[in-house]
DNA sequence: CTGTATCCGGTACGATACTG
DNA sequence: CAGTATCGTACCGGATACAG
């Protein structure tokens, strides 16, 4: 495993030892940007059960537009974490599937994804919570 | 656990099964929303080695301004991630610290970091490799 | 030290129309 | 079916100045 770069953000996997050295380049955001769009996320956990075509992850995934799953499968494909295939027929029909790298990072997203779906009603509590007492309440030591 | 609206966001904790469902309201990107900023997880990855003062994380999170900073911290504080705490001093001293719900959020997200950090390398040359060859050389199959 | 207020630009995203 | 092209906009996030 390489170097990392961003002190703190290890010490999750390792322990919780403190981290001495300043932060330096962060090169750590290149890797999560991949996931930090609105739909990547989405599309790869539906590509996680097998290879989709275009529609059928138009579909599945819920609110995307044509264009977007356009745009996002392609930045996908570049990042290598899919890949496209054209099945050259009539009509045209183009299917999607992870990559070894791909399986990977969704193995690695499915405990957050597990999280967000677990803890949608905490979440919701605390903004209701939060939005109540808008306004004092703040916690003094 | 709840029951899972997403078809197929699921089928990667469970098993690679098929699911029949269409797709309806998506409430897991909710949760999911939390992280998909720019800060958040640096923010939160940083706080899991122990409470810190606004200005230690100005530092530690590198690039991060006064005002995201800021922005991001009470986004957290309102989602229940963190808690904000004033210790009445002069000069004002106000420390963060992940709330239970936060940590497990934090350790949720571990392994996604730890993939990150340790597939840059994958990520540069699948772009690498997507921008030379960039003009043909699709997958017929 | 720990913020808030204001301005402002890039871009992520959506809507719509068109194409091989 | 599987896209592209074009346009419009909301909002995220940076810069800067100011404040308790």
């Amino acid at each position: 495993m390489r170097h990392i770069r961003v002190p703190g953000i290890m010490e999750v996997t390792v322990s919780a030892a403190h981290s001495p050295a300043g932060a330096e380049t962060c090169d750590v955001r290149e890797a999560l940007d991949l996931i930090t769009d609105k739909w990547s996320l989405y599309i790869i956990s539906n590509l996680g059960g097998g290879p989709r075509r275009f529609n059928e992850l138009k579909r599945v995934v819920s609110g995307v537009t044509q264009r977007m799953l356009t745009v996002s499968l392609r930045r996908l494909e570049r990042d290598g974490v899919i890949i496209r295939t054209v099945h050259e027929l009539m009509p045209p029909r183009v299917s999607y599937r992870l990559t070894p790298l791909g399986s990977s990072l969704l193995q690695a997203a499915a405990p957050l994804i597990a999280w967000s779906s677990s803890h949608i009603s905490d979440i919701a509590d605390a903004r209701a919570s939060y939005d109540r007492d808008s306004s004092r309440s703040v916690d003094i030591a």
